[in-house]
DNA sequence: AAAAACGTATCA
DNA sequence: TGATACGTTTTT
């Protein structure tokens, strides 16, 4: 189907897509009555594919690359797709790949051809990247004919590449001729809303009113009378409304931020080539800035103009948002570790004129700072109206720009109007996700609140606007993105290789990343990779917007920081089902509306979780946190705990009983770092629960907080005895306990584990 | 030829 | 709005 695109379809209407697969599927019961009718006629699927959208091609199915994370793992065996599946004694009804290798990147099927000339993709035959990229197949996301670049002849348009996905794009057709690129988040699929728990809804192309753009992308020689993205960015705004109309306005580019940078910059190559494309980017801060803008607001303030503003913005809020694809970025990232098709483009970086395209990109940031998130807020509307504009102009390519899927996400979701908070971006790089601790909390118990336990510090609440999100493709970034030197002016490459850069990039707190970002195409590629983002904190962002959200999936971090900030359940639990490789997890301060997300949502490689001073957050919460999933998504079925594998369990500040740690004892058999400082009702019975023969935790305990808890008494240091991993007993503050009692435990346990008074009441395993 | 699985219609 | 079903596509 796929290859068969464009041509033909003018005839069939856009619905004729739906219609068409209702067609096929003869059987449902009701469906012959609802009878989609079969336009297409025939049925097969392949015919009909191409009807649908009346102007373009259909949209060519993608498969998957073979080489991302997911596509390297087994079949869980667990999830709903992988129990239907025959070889788990399932029917086999359901014909899904199993949920934890849903492909981050689909590809283009080898079968793939190009619409003019009727082949397939060359990059892999040509060794620079403009090449690459104008011999590669791209497919618009809009029309959905899968081109050469190279064969189209439209001259000054510029294609806008979507970095997200692998060999895709917004042909310089459908770009010049404004339209937009729906909803249609491009090729690329399940990672939505088909997946279980997404949150994402899938837009129905044809039916609903509300796709006007989508609709109208679909016909091909309509494109003029259909509708426009605006409408839709209106509407979504509205949703959202931001505030942030006036900033864009403002934005500009920040170019001079960094004098330091300044003369690397002229140096390099990559804004050259792009130039103006580019240079407006940088400038402007589009990809660079937004990242720019992130750090920058966080730290630098002001610098950045809105441009920089932006940028950041967009990553972090617009995960969607392509890279510009100016140079060969574009297929970089999208596909990074995608398959074949991907990879060949993926080089194109500045290749430049044939269709230029454009990326943006987007940089997920912890460390947003509330003025970051303003700007944030700004960009994404600038991004708004950019995108509307966009379209309809073509733009250059660029390496870094993010327009692409920016779009889509405005268009779709909701994200324009977001609130964007603010990120803050912490260091991350290159941290090991191995925290077991969560340092970080605010609300560490002897930190502020000691006298008051209870009191929590008031989380900041905005009522989470609602958070449409689209069904957008979020793709996490490319790792090692090309170039592997920096291209300079002259035309030669820095002698320093990316591996050597991405070394330095490591020592760089976020806010930095995205000043560097800014710097050039290739730096910004450079810096937006994965391993610089593992960890990423949003602690205390007043608001959670759908784009920083999209940015976050993006970056796929092993380590996540939504602490006191106003996350909704919808939110989070789009998020848990996106981050399979979530490893921390920290809601400290969240309601327990939100967190209640963790109930319905199966978090296998979860390792730390913080849910300190939850509202709401008691004993049948817990329960409900600690049973099996209840939800039926797909996939999500499973009769073991959904924190199974927990290590680090943070519960400061609940009203929890011993009810709670009942269920603690049995379903966390890996628990070794229990904080339960500030919970009032723990008392010896407890401990008592928690060290009692026959349970786990007895042994797999190794550090326990029981700080503020004034119903312990010495008694429960005669329970810790039975502890054989334990090293750490921190009792300070505990009214009950006496020096006396910690004193005679450690003499008792001397004979066979060495412990030691580090602080008062603070029972610390000497080494 | 068969297995895998994409993408969407339809069901609930 | 999520879950299920399934024709078709793509790979093996």
């Amino acid at each position: 189907m796929a290859l068969s695109l464009s041509g033909d379809d003018e005839e069939y209407d856009s619905e004729c897509e739906q219609q068409q697969r209702a067609a096929n599927r003869p059987k449902q019961p009701q469906q012959q009555q609802q009878q989609p009718q079969p336009k297409m006629g025939t049925s097969s699927a392949a015919v009909k594919l191409p009807s649908n959208r009346s102007s373009s091609g259909a949209r060519r199915r993608r498969t998957r690359c073979r080489k991302c994370e997911a596509c390297l793992r087994t079949e869980c065996g667990e999830c709903h797709f992988c129990k239907d599946m025959k070889k788990f004694g399932g029917p086999g009804r359901m014909k899904q790949s199993c949920i934890m290798r849903q492909c981050i990147a689909p590809v283009l099927p080898h079968t793939a051809v190009c619409v003019v000339c009727k082949e397939a993709g060359k990059e892999d035959t040509l060794e620079e990247e403009e090449d690459k990229f104008n011999f590669m197949l791209m497919e618009c996301s809009i029309c959905n004919e899968i081109v050469h670049p190279s064969c189209l002849k439209v001259s000054d348009a510029s294609g806008v590449v979507n970095d997200e996905l692998p060999n895709c794009w917004e042909c310089p057709k459908c770009n010049h001729a404004g339209k937009s690129g729906k909803q249609k988040r491009g090729p690329g699929f399940k990672y939505a809303s088909n997946l279980p728990g997404s949150l994402l809804r899938e837009q129905k192309p044809v039916k609903e009113e509300g796709d006007v753009v989508s609709s109208a992308a679909k016909r091909r020689p309509d494109r003029e009378e259909t509708p426009r993205p605006e409408d839709k960015l209106r509407k979504k705004r509205k949703l959202f409304d931001d505030d942030e109309d006036e900033d864009l306005g403002v934005r500009k580019k920040e170019k001079s931020d960094d004098p330091y940078f300044s003369k690397l910059l002229h140096q390099i190559k990559t804004e050259e080539d792009d130039e103006d494309a580019y240079e407006e980017e940088n400038e402007e801060g589009r990809e660079p800035h937004f990242r720019g803008g992130v750090e920058r607001k966080g730290r630098l303030g002001d610098a950045e103009e809105e441009g920089d503003d932006r940028d950041s913005r967009n990553e972090l809020l617009n995960p969607f948002i392509k890279t510009p694809v100016g140079d060969s970025d574009q297929s970089h990232c999208s596909s990074p570790q995608a398959g074949p098709s991907s990879e060949g483009g993926s080089e194109t970086q500045e290749k430049g004129q044939r269709p230029k395209a454009r990326r943006k990109r987007r940089l997920p940031n912890r460390e947003l700072s509330r003025e970051l998130s303003k700007a944030l807020n700004q960009e994404i509307q600038k991004t708004e109206d950019c995108l509307a504009n966009e379209n309809r102009q073509p733009l250059k390519v660029e390496p870094e720009t993010e327009n692409e899927e920016p779009k889509k996400l405005f268009r779709n979701g909701s994200e324009l109007g977001d609130q964007r908070p603010h990120l803050k971006t912490k260091e991350m790089n290159g941290t090991p996700w191995e925290l077991r601790h969560f340092y970080p909390s605010p609300i560490t118990p002897l930190g502020f609140n000691r006298s008051t336990p209870t009191n929590r510090p008031a989380p900041p609440h905005s009522p989470p606007k609602c958070v449409q999100m689209e069904r957008h493709v979020i793709r996490p970034p490319p790792i090692s993105p090309p170039p592997d030197r920096l291209p300079l002016k002259d035309g030669k490459t820095h002698v320093i290789q990316r591996e050597v850069w991405m070394k330095i990039f490591g020592y760089l707190t976020h806010q930095e990343l995205c000043v560097c970002m800014r710097v050039c195409k290739t730096w910004n590629r450079w810096c937006c990779d994965k391993r610089l983002w593992t960890k990423i904190d949003l602690n205390r962002c007043t608001s959670i917007t759908p784009l920083m959200l999209s940015g976050i999936i993006r970056r796929q971090p092993v380590s996540l920081d939504l602490s006191w900030t106003n996350i909704s359940k919808k939110q989070l639990s789009w998020l848990i089902n996106r981050l399979p490789g979530l490893r921390v997890l920290k809601l400290s301060g969240c309601s327990w509306a939100a967190v209640s997300a963790l109930c319905t949502s199966s978090c296998p490689l979860l390792r730390s979780l913080d849910v300190q001073w939850v509202e709401g957050l008691k004993d049948a919460q817990m329960r409900d946190l600690l049973s099996p999933p209840t939800d039926n998504r797909p996939g999500q079925l499973d009769n073991r705990c959904k924190l199974r594998n927990v290590e680090d369990l943070r519960l400061a500040g609940l009203d929890i009983t011993d009810t709670s740690l009942r269920l603690i004892s049995r379903q966390m058999p890996l628990l070794s770092n229990l904080d339960l400082s500030y919970c009032n009702h723990i008392n010896d019975q407890s401990v008592n629960l928690l060290t009692a023969a026959g349970t786990t935790t007895r042994d797999s305990l190794t550090e326990i907080n029981l700080s503020v808890c004034n119903r312990v008494t010495d008694h429960s240091l005669n329970f810790f005895k039975r502890c054989g991993s334990i090293c750490q007993i921190d009792l300070r503050f505990c009214k009950q306990v006496t020096k006396t009692a910690c004193e005679r435990f450690i003499a008792e346990m001397s004979v066979s584990v060495p412990f030691r008074l580090k602080e008062d009441k603070l029972l610390q395993k000497s080494s």
